[in-house]
RNA sequence: GGGUGGUUAGCUCAGUCGGGAGAGCGACGGCCUUACAAGCCGUAGGUCACAGGUUCGACCCCUGUACCACCCACCA
């Protein structure tokens, strides 16, 4: 990594590209001149940052969401919108805890160990501590969100507003506390929501048991066969169901089995959930232990028999013997309780779904608790509805489905977690159990007149990350308070987001705005795909394949690279495969590609509606881009500097058909990155870019001014012209580039603005190119077009003729096309140099030709005549492949053409437009085909 | 079980209104040509997943199938 130095406006301008030398100089420059906040009076525009995990690091996926966010904001601010770009962090309750506590295991403790207070002052360090890397890598990136208003999701203002929301929440009966079945994690302790579950399926088995029935009801000889996945859970069993029309037990509904092991009688009873079809029709029913059997328990008044602690071990609800037991522990031994009791009927293989936490990858376990929830059936009301009326739309539009899908079926959600990194829940218990929520312990006790006799405790629990983040857009702008920049910026213009989070953030952000603030939140949500490796894995620690983004700005080596891969993993067996893996792939560790090139495979790579698949050969390929837009702009200040190039406003200077053409093609190219921009495609965007500056400026413009800038022939108002055009196409491609690459983008253009009469401090604040229909000069094109079909064909016939490319030699030219003569003479001189030829002589159509390689440029014949050139066999066989392919291409239209109702049907233009091909295929075949004739003779 | 997206060159992907299949990377051949070898010039490579249908005409519209990815769902 290099020092950063002042960026330097008269330094020339370094050989090759060392992208190193000028980001993080540039960078420092513009959040120290405070260009980042808002400004102006434009329309406001305003992106909220989806704040990262605050202890968290940078990864490829939050590399891509910056970089898009980012080239919107730069994008918005150039062109004079009032610009806010929302930075901030979360608390991330969950991951944040479970970060400090493996610290704590590494030392050889637990939170508990410590207290709820002192871990609490523990994780607030380590905030402090990590919490600056992320916001860091950031800056690398070259985002540029307002520093100044920077936000943390447990700030003071967001405690405020977090309690706001509960307490309101709360007086609507929209937040209320129940006691039912939650989904539990036995490692964390805690209720997580039906979205921090994960079911997959995995191999299982189907036990059988036989129940036998009570005493009076006919056993212990008769007994039904129950089927299970979850043997363990027989213990807190309060009944066995059948279907109600099944013929095989309509006897013994209403009797009562003998629950082996136990020896509790539960009855049998009868209910439409069970399917007769499957395993014998019998269902062990254990309300407290799973969320369909809490269901019939509730419609059947079963009692409710909680057999687990929270740590999924069995408690004393159980007999004797099996207490204390884990659960996976208790399973075996009730299975063989039961066979040694000869009640195991059979064990069948089983796939099942297994619920696990998405954090600890525990299986999780219903578990009967009071928690508070949130009815969200009211608030998905309004949230539905904002989309359907597109106040709020999804780009891409499929989204949509997947909310409405998920917003139709919601469930109410729990909001309170066991943990202790959070907002504590405002709350308040009396002896009695009586609750108050308040803002503190006196709001409550006035609010209530509780008298200071009477004792209260506060809720031990702490909020759902995502309850607090659901009010990011509002919160940030200083809500409660109806502050200025809540009115100016909300509703935000756009929300940058991934898949993943739409139903855990972009729901209940609408839902929770729409209530609060009686706005959408944002008007669009772009939702992007994910950031895969380049086969298309999803990257991961455990899989090695993770690409940190900083190693592709600064470079890293193999060695530090293997070291990163391999260390700190949860599977160590896996080394060996990741190191061999890791070697294959980068030999020679990653190159320091900077952050434009980075930001630039981004963007290449965003189209809309899928994930992304990084393959770093692609970042190659953009920092070459880099050094090309570099070179181009070395050449441009080469021609310009010292040189007259109309950057005062001088009006002497004369436009050349090239210099008329890039300034066309210039506004076509400024028309397709804007409309890319404006529809979030970024890929098209960048490939517009892409193609201007390399295959249309670099490529043929900065050739074509080489014959004027090098020669006398030229008249000093002609020189001004190419220079000036030159060096303001530069300009403008730098500001259209700009929002893509920020860092070269500023750079150059420090050094090109006054040569092209532009000035400003900075290319942040330069107007962002508008196209001009005006200036697509339609002729000049269609010259620059036929031209450059000239000159490629005359460098088909060189290379295809093994003429080495130095070697000078005469074209002879003749046409049937009136026009191809005046523009051949007005573009000689490009012709000669571009395709280095010694010549090119004007033939009438009547002249007799030496033996030549022919070309055709539209109707004009090309003749390179073959004295010590040319290669008659090679000349033949390109003749034939240009034969055979005009062939095909004239009788698949003559084919066309002699079908009456092609004829009949269609549009009487395009049918014109197919005999002119054709016209034009036969014209071309009948002159190839008259050489080919003539060289054969030569061959002999 | 329901739903969404995808299948186009060796790889990664564009393809607008239905009318002669494109880009980048890679491959191959030739060049240290006075901005750039991180470059220049040229070349090859496609049964547009499959099967039907609509149409004068289908990568594109319709139906079905296969495979891949993802989302949702309570079958013990």
């Amino acid at each position: 990594m290099s020092e950063s130095r002042e960026p330097e406006s008269n330094a020339p301008m370094a050989k090759t590209y060392q992208p190193a030398d000028i980001e993080q100089a540039r960078y420092s420059e513009w959040e120290s001149k405070g260009y980042f906040a808002p400004r102006g009076d434009g329309d406001p525009y305003c992106i909220m940052i989806p704040p990262p995990n605050v202890t968290g690091y940078l990864h490829m996926g939050h590399g891509f969401q910056e970089s898009i966010m980012d080239a919107l904001i730069r994008y918005h601010r150039m062109k004079g919108d009032k610009t806010l770009w929302q930075v901030g962090t979360d608390h991330a309750g969950i991951a944040t805890q479970m970060v400090v506590e493996r610290l704590l295991a590494s030392e050889g403790k637990t939170r508990h160990d410590l207290g709820r207070e002192k871990f609490i002052e523990r994780v607030w360090q380590w905030k402090e501590l990590s919490g600056g890397q992320i916001t860091q890598q950031l800056r690398r990136l070259g985002a540029s969100p307002d520093w100044s208003t920077e936000r943390f999701t447990m700030d003071e203002g967001f405690y405020k507003a977090v309690q706001e929301v509960f307490i309101r929440l709360h007086e609507d009966g929209l937040i209320y506390r129940g006691k039912r079945l939650v989904n539990w994690d036995p490692v964390l302790k805690t209720a997580v929501s039906d979205l921090e579950v994960i079911s997959e399926e995995e191999n299982g088995h189907l036990w059988h048991f036989r129940y036998p029935l009570a005493n009076g009801d006919g056993g212990p000889d008769r007994y039904l066969v129950v089927a299970t996945t979850r043997p363990e859970t027989m213990l807190g069993d309060t009944a066995v169901a059948v279907n109600p029309n099944d013929e095989r037990y309509q006897d013994l509904i209403g009797k009562r089995i003998l629950l082996p092991l136990v020896g509790r009688e539960i009855p049998i009873i009868a209910d439409d959930y069970v399917d007769p079809e499957f395993g014998t029709g019998c269902v062990k029913i254990t309300p407290a232990h799973d969320f369909n059997d809490y269901e019939m328990g509730q419609r059947h008044s079963l009692p409710m028999i909680n057999i687990f602690d929270d740590t999924a071990h069995l408690n004393d609800q159980v007999p004797e013997k099996y207490r204390g037991q884990e659960r996976f522990a208790a399973r075996k031994q009730v299975v063989a309780d039961l066979e040694a009791l000869g009640l195991l009927e059979k064990i069948d293989d089983h796939k099942l779904k297994v619920p696990r936490g998405d954090r600890t990858g525990v299986v999780i376990e219903p578990y009967l608790t009071d928690q508070w929830y949130v009815k969200t059936a009211p608030l998905a009301e309004q949230a539905i509805k904002a989309v359907e009326s597109g106040d709020i739309q999804f780009v891409p539009k499929q989204y949509e489905n997947m909310y409405f899908a998920w917003m139709r079926d919601i469930q109410d959600w729990c909001i309170s977690r066991q943990l202790w990194w959070g907002h504590r829940i405002p709350a308040w218990y009396d002896d009695a159990g009586n609750i108050y929520v308040g803002r503190d312990e006196a709001d409550v006790r006035q609010k209530h007149g509780l008298s200071a006799k009477i004792n209260l405790r506060q809720d031990e629990d702490v909020l759902d990350t995502w309850f607090s983040s659901g009010l990011w857009t509002f919160g940030t702008l200083g809500w409660p308070e109806s502050t200025e920049w809540l009115k100016t910026f909300h509703p935000t213009s756009v929300l940058v987001t991934g898949f993943d989070i739409i139903f855990f953030w972009v729901a209940r952000m609408i839902m929770m705005t729409l209530h609060f603030q009686k706005q959408v939140p944002f008007k669009t949500v772009y939702v992007h795909g994910l950031v895969r490796d380049s086969h298309g894995q999803k990257m991961s620690k455990s899989k090695g394949n993770v690409l940190d983004p900083i190693d592709l700005i600064d470079g890293i080596e193999l060695e530090p690279l293997l070291a990163k891969r391999t260390s700190g993993m949860m599977q160590p067996q896996l080394k060996a495969k990741i190191e061999k893996q890791t070697r294959a792939e980068f030999k020679d560790g990653i190159a320091a590609y900077g952050t434009d090139a980075l930001r630039f495979t981004y963007y290449s790579l965003a189209s809309t509606g899928r994930d992304i698949n990084f393959d770093v050969g692609r970042i190659e390929g953009f920092r070459n881009f880099c050094n090309k837009i570099w070179n181009a702009a070395n050449f441009v200040l080469m021609n310009c500097e010292g040189q007259p190039c109309g950057e005062s406003g001088e009006s002497d200077y004369e436009l050349s058909l090239v210099d008329r053409w890039i300034i066309a093609r210039l506004q076509q190219a400024e028309a397709a990155i804007i409309e890319g921009l404006e529809t979030y495609r970024f890929d098209l965007a960048s490939q517009a870019l892409h193609s201007f500056v390399w295959s249309e400026y670099c490529s043929w413009y900065l050739e074509l001014c080489k014959p004027v800038l090098n020669s006398d022939d030229y008249s000093a108002a002609q020189k001004m012209g190419t220079r000036r055009t030159l060096v303001r196409v530069l300009e403008t491609t730098l500001r259209l580039a700009h929002p893509f690459m920020p860092f070269i983008t500023e750079e150059i253009w420090q050094k090109v603005k006054a040569l092209a009469g532009a000035s400003g401090d900075t290319i942040m604040y330069a107007t962002y190119p508008v196209a001009d229909g005006g200036k697509i000069d339609e002729e000049a094109i269609a010259d620059i077009e036929w031209l450059k079909e000239v000159i490629t064909t005359l460098r088909n016939i060189r290379s295809a003729m093994n003429i080495p490319p130095a070697k000078k030699f005469p074209v002879l030219a003749r046409s049937a096309d009136a026009g191809d003569q005046p523009r051949l003479a007005t573009n000689a001189t490009f012709l000669i140099r571009l395709a280095n030829l010694e010549s090119i002589t004007w033939l009438p159509t009547d002249a007799e030709l030496p033996p030549s390689a022919t070309g055709l440029a539209g109707q004009m014949e090309l003749f390179v005549p073959m004295a010590g050139l040319i290669d008659v066999e090679a000349e033949l066989a390109r003749l034939s492949k240009e034969i055979d392919r005009l062939t095909k291409e004239a009788s698949r239209i003559e084919g066309k053409l002699g079908n009456e109702k092609f004829v009949a049907n269609a549009p009487a233009d395009v049918v014109e437009k197919e005999r002119a091909k054709l016209a034009d295929y036969q014209t071309s075949l009948a002159k190839l085909q008259e050489q080919k004739v003539k060289i054969s003779t030569l061959d002999d």
